[in-house]
DNA sequence: CGTGTTTGACCAGCGC
DNA sequence: GCGCTGGTCAAACACG
């Protein structure tokens, strides 16, 4: 995925007052498929503007909040309930992107979120999970949205607890992708983490489903900076 | 010893 | 139909 390629349809945002826990907004209906997004974090660009999720599988854009800390690494990182290990390794989020889909593919018709997506196929190969047996995959359903970073690290401690179950030498990226499951029960959230081949300081992160638990019940320390349950 | 990571192999979908 | 590619599994390994 290379965001840089992204289209620039956007529609008009709201962004919200100053808070730090309050949860996300409804989302605004899109009134066509999303498609590529790219937001601008710029605000001379777009002032006002801080970030967004895009939920593709509902075609639902959620706009983050403005925080008093004032930067969109703030208003992302409250809204994804991340948190950095140190002050240091505060990441910039200098996008909070739609899955599009694979490189190869940009701008066609397989991001639309209705019809064949075929970036988030299906992966749950398996979901069975018993050996020798014919696995099946299915077509993802799962709220999924990415968003890149600037960060050092390449694992964003968003106060979630995540075990590494693969990495994968993708196509066209110099850097490997690193697959991660949530480590809690019953809970079937993955995420990726890749670097962008153009700039090895930018960290794509994508988050695919939504946790079951908050945040708390995978780790104790109380450090988290929020707790939301609907990732 | 328990937990997490690494890594090669396997599988399914897509494009040609 | 075949090859390519991404996603996942699982055994081996590392570490506390």
């Amino acid at each position: 995925m290379e965001g840089g390629q992204l289209g620039t349809c956007l529609p008009n945002f709201y962004h919200l007052p100053d808070h730090h826990s309050m949860p996300l907004p409804p989302p605004l209906q899109l009134p066509c498929h999303p498609k590529l997004l790219h937001v601008p974090f710029d605000e001379e660009d777009q002032p006002g503007i801080h970030g967004v999720m895009l939920s593709s599988d509902h075609c639902e854009l959620y706009p983050l909040p403005v925080l008093p800390l004032g930067n969109s690494a703030a208003a992302a990182t409250v809204a994804m309930g991340i948190k950095s290990t140190t002050t240091d390794s505060m990441p910039n989020i200098v996008g909070v992107e739609e899955v599009a889909t694979s490189v190869t593919k940009v701008g066609s018709e397989s991001n639309t979120c209705n019809g064949s997506n075929t970036w988030w196929r299906g992966s749950t190969m398996a979901a069975a999970g018993e050996k020798g047996k014919m696995k099946i995959r299915r077509k993802m359903r799962e709220p999924r949205f990415c968003f890149q970073t600037r960060s050092e690290v390449d694992v964003l401690d968003d106060g979630y607890k995540w075990r590494k179950y693969g990495q994968k030498v993708v196509k066209n990226s110099l850097h490997p992708r690193s697959y991660f499951r949530c480590t809690h029960s019953n809970c079937r959230v993955k995420k990726r983490v890749e670097r962008l081949s153009t700039d090895c300081r930018m960290v794509i992160t994508t988050y695919e489903g939504r946790h079951t638990h908050s945040p708390c019940d995978d780790n104790s320390s109380g450090e988290h900076i929020n707790c939301f349950s609907s990732f």
